[in-house]
DNA sequence: CTGTTAGCGCCTTCAA
DNA sequence: TTGAAGGCGCTAACAG
């Protein structure tokens, strides 16, 4: 533990073979005999040498470092899937950057830029409404969209209409013929109107009349629509996201009236204190790894862009 | 934008300077006459040079990273907290590396060997009560504790005893008499068995009788224990934290009584759902920023260790 | 105060 | 299949 780094070098001349073979072995290269290879890795393990990072970035110049933009740190979907990501990273060797963009055009540009300058090879970046292609146009097959789409670029999405039309049909089994909705406009463009077309879709399918307001993606927000847009006739309510609907519940438990609350989310918060709320989950952990192996495979040129979609399901 | 980079050779012979001035100015040396530095600055802005990290690393011997290791991702005080450090350290031209100890010492001593081998500078470690001086030896003098100390480490911690004591003497200015208690035992010793003698301490003082109960920091934890120790003559409730009192007040609401409720955190969720709540507010952002400024200084050796503690205050 | 020089640890030709 | 040599971009002596 106190002994000074090891080196290339002195691996070399531990086991008695040049650097360069040396280097072969770490990268994993075929040209070596496999009785030289077993000896050299047996030195490796022994004395505990790992390769240095600085000397390899320089070298190759890339940083083997991704950078990750969240859009809220607090974000509880967002979290959940840094959690599968950032694991999977630093399994893959890389060293990745986190950073929040808070929803601010100005400020992801400027991470990006930061990013850039730093030599990141790739980002991982969560869409919202202010994402744009010129924003981006320098990662070109190294960034990977999570939760919004942009032609071009690779992207993971939520099944956004699956998890309403999921709603929507529970509802409907379950006798409910009123039924409101209460969503986002500003959050991100595609998110937002995708779940409200998919309402008004399904209200027309069903013959339903269509009641709904947009706000943002607040507790404050759902408890203000709420209070706008429910009437005691109202039999069920669809709420965009956990936290709109924890705001409603707030303004339908303050009414004393029985509303039957459908979200899509699934934080172990509404699970616990409503767990009679119907809850789809859009599958936050899955869409971070497959994130993050996707753009795995694009840094090693195993693919160009690609657009993927998780599937969600009742809870 | 499309130019390959320039290197600090480049800007020397653009500058009409040697490489060893270009270096002195790119690091705030002051032995460089005010013109030359004047004018290579220009030309660095000029061009948008920026000084490689895999070079200056490989050459300095220092790799300009700070590892971040929380306990948990979606813990809203460590989400505060974070949002401090992180710009604040990138903003210090440093990376940061963020790790998830889920408070399992084994994972902990897993992440800061990698931490280690990456020759990462420094660590800022959210204590939990899994966190010994064995485990991090190796960090003396470049590792900033928060929420726990340990002798010879540096150390931000809350004012755990001064949020009990505010939230004691409110109640019982308020006229509650038979005052209970919901903290912890598992997330960190010093958390949860200062909250708790304090809370044992003013109950003496005031001649209260004590009637207490210790879990984890769920929510669950939070509804089990109230069910335990509350009575209809319980008049008021003080929780270790947020997520505890969510718990309780979903018991307390089922059984119709009022109790009134302290509880330390002051999240937004609490404030939204519960405004009620007497919120007691540790500092997470102030602790966060305290931290990170407290390593650097460590870091260019302008501090050993320290213990640092951030006032509390009712919201 | 400024230029010259010699590596930091590694990867990549090029020979052997 | 392996060894030797050169250089990635930068910093830190040491001269001037």
């Amino acid at each position: 533990m106190s002994d000074k780094k090891l080196t290339l070098n002195d691996i070399a001349r531990l086991s008695g073979v040049g650097k360069s073979t040396v280097s072969l072995v770490i990268n994993n290269s075929e040209k070596v005999k496999k009785a030289t290879r077993e000896h050299v890795e047996a030195i490796i393990k022994q004395y505990g040498y790992t390769p240095s990072k600085a000397a390899q970035a320089l070298r190759s110049q890339r940083e083997k470092i991704i950078g990750v933009v969240v859009t809220r740190l607090d974000s509880a979907s967002e979290n959940r899937a840094i959690r599968a990501i950032l694991p999977h990273i630093y399994q893959q060797e890389y060293d990745a950057i986190l950073m929040e963009s808070l929803l601010d055009p100005k400020l992801l540009e400027g991470h990006l830029h930061v990013l850039e300058q730093r030599n990141v090879e790739g980002v991982i970046l969560f869409g919202f409404s202010g994402v744009n292609k010129k924003i981006i146009k320098n990662w070109k097959n190294k960034l990977v969209l999570i939760a919004s789409a942009l032609p071009d670029f690779a992207s993971v999405i939520y099944d956004n209409a699956g998890a309403v039309k999921l709603l929507m049909e529970k509802m409907k089994n379950d006798g409910h013929r009123n039924v409101s909705y209460i969503g986002v406009t500003s959050n991100d463009i595609t998110t937002g109107s995708t779940r409200y077309q998919t309402y008004l879709t399904y209200c027309e399918k069903f013959g339903y009349r269509p009641t709904a307001a947009l706000g943002d993606l607040s507790y404050q927000s759902g408890y203000d629509l709420a209070k706008e847009i429910l009437t005691p006739e109202t039999s069920a309510l669809i709420c965009a996201s956990d936290t709109i609907a924890l705001g409603a519940i707030k303004y339908i438990k303050e009414q004393g009236w029985e509303i039957k609350v459908g979200s899509i989310g699934s934080t172990p918060l509404m699970t616990f204190l409503q767990p009679d709320v119907i809850s789809v989950r859009l599958g936050y952990q899955e869409a971070g790894l497959k994130a993050s192996q996707l753009l795995m495979d694009m840094l090693r040129g195993e693919k160009t862009h690609e657009h993927v979609i998780i599937p969600c399901a009742i809870q």
